[in-house]
DNA sequence: GTGAAAGCGCTAACAA
DNA sequence: TTGTTAGCGCTTTCAC
């Protein structure tokens, strides 16, 4: 049980000073070049790992970046923080996730928290609750820089990424009115956030510059999943007069309304189209496949990274706001 | 720009030693109810955030528990990720996530970092291709428990829990044969991981006692996603002797059977059946939707975190197997 | 019940 | 180029 070999042991048997190691293996000050070597060889001989512990408490910040999203399960989330992580450890650094389960309480618990880690940096996407950007002002009494993606609070000076979602909207809907739609419904999931307003307006952008006549029956709201999209199409095709036409928030709500449809019957796209949100890989299980709103994730990773990095460099917090641009990906829904 | 605050300020304020307001945030030793009260009112005035870094370093030990996957992105993964994080959090474990993409040689840099770390425990499912558990065996000499989960390497003496891959295949296979199918394929990813050869015995085991005979060209292997699925299918329905039923390893393997099928216009499963591995909800976005073997993934995840924790409690790594029993979901494809 | 002392492993700053 | 000193914030041990 050979216990844990620390720059002391490494240069004890080198018969010389600690700190002397530990600049050699960092690199940093003047080593001469012969003892540098002896250090590295014996340290990777002794099996030394750096205590990071030590390190970044010394260091007084640690090298590990936050982030933090509502839920890690989703396709877009999981595949963010996935393209994340690759682009973090490339830079060296380390990633802590956290999980907010859609609870701004929770949300504000985990960036208290956060803190106590004194991590580099954090990137965020809030709950679909959070409107208020209070809980994360903390961070920047601690000089903490912080980005948010895909969803940002109302109103924050902390910079951000986002997508241009009023644009997807207004695209879907008239990619739909191009393909002989005229009545078209819009499945939210809840109100409350931005991006989720920012869709609903881009689709009543669209039915506008269309002569088309917004009708509030069209608009119907609540739910995440498939099953949700299922319930909503069975209420909307319910109604005296039916959309041909579905915009949803997300790609599985506009799966589960196709399942919805096949079993009555009615014809995708030929009867009713759909279309929605995320690009999941799910949406290519379905039949037909699923035509979609995409936002490039990739952009969204490296442009996040880019304006944490920016800040953690500077040491010093700014505003600046990126707006990634959707592009539809047409399959077979419309 | 308030600096951080120390204990030490939370004790300057109150006139008193700032081990006493250690012991009286910590609820340990004894302090006066009245003092503690006082101090933790104080502490929360000042927005005190203990100092993780120094508190982990000092104990030589971190409340974080490591976990790595070979990708965040499929289902089955971050839903386990997602859920273990659940499960710490209550417990009072923060979270780190590796992705080792497949590689084991980015694996091992994994484990070398965890180390740096000191993190309380690692719960791992290794690459397809890590045979030997040489690169964790590190972990040992520095006293850091680890389990196992889903993929082991095939001889290691860490606690580990693992699904009974075996019987899941043999149970998909009786299910298809059942169901009146006589000549059933099995499709794979690489064979190298031994989960994936306990399906493919599983598989034959159950050809063998239906007293079916086994065929070498109707298993195949080699790939992940759906596409691979789709050209596996149209390899096999271009043999001589078609086969009726197909085993996917993968969920995301058998939609693409299934897609191939319904394009050839192949009725599934009437003229042939198709069963997956993973209950991955994409499962549900195909039509007919597709059968599937369950791994329940809470039933992992509780496994997991037990056996881990009674090794961080015990200060002692011991060897436990946990198997999970299969179960299979009945939808529409069998 | 509270305080004083010591030290975890590391690195910045200064000295030689 | 190398060594010495000091201290990050915290907790354990021992003394009062």
């Amino acid at each position: 049980m050979k216990s844990t070999v620390t720059i002391k042991d490494v240069a004890r048997e080198l018969g010389i000073h600690h700190v002397t190691v530990s600049r050699a293996l960092r690199d940093t000050g003047s080593v001469k070049e012969e003892t540098k070597v002896l250090i590295k060889q014996k340290a990777n001989e002794l099996g030394y790992k750096p205590n990071r512990l030590a390190q970044n408490f010394r260091n007084k910040r640690s090298n590990v970046l936050a982030v933090v999203v509502p839920d890690l399960r989703p396709y877009f989330f999981a595949k963010f923080v996935s393209d994340f992580m690759e682009t973090a450890k490339d830079a060296g650094y380390t990633v802590m996730i956290f999980q907010s389960g859609e609870k701004p309480g929770l949300e504000k618990d985990i960036i208290d928290s956060l803190i106590g880690y004194r991590v580099a940096g954090v990137v965020a996407s809030v709950t679909k609750d959070t409107v208020q950007a209070s809980h994360f002002e903390v961070l920047k009494e601690e000089n903490i820089p912080y980005v948010f993606f895909d969803r940002a609070p109302k109103e924050t000076l902390a910079s951000q990424v986002l997508v241009n979602n009023f644009q997807g909207a207004y695209e879907a809907v008239t990619a739909m009115i191009n393909s002989g739609k005229r009545r078209i419904a819009y499945i939210s999931t809840h109100y409350k956030h931005q991006i989720f307003r920012d869709r609903l307006e881009g689709y009543k952008q669209a039915l506008q510059d269309n002569d088309l006549p917004s009708d509030d029956e069209l608009v119907v709201e609540g739910g995440f999943f498939m099953k949700d999209g299922f319930a909503h199409a069975e209420r909307l095709m319910n109604l005296e007069e039916k959309p041909d036409g579905i915009l949803a928030v997300r790609d599985e709500i506009g799966i589960g309304v196709i399942k919805f449809l096949k079993k009555k019957g009615i014809q995708v796209p030929n009867d009713v189209a759909v279309i929605g949100f995320d690009n999941d890989p799910m949406g290519i299980a379905c039949e037909p496949e699923l035509t979609t709103v995409q936002q490039s994730i990739p952009l969204m990773v490296a442009s996040s990274f880019e304006l944490l990095l920016v800040q953690i460099n500077n040491g010093s917090l700014n505003f600046e706001k990126k707006i990634i641009e959707p592009k539809i990906i047409y399959r077979g829904s419309v």
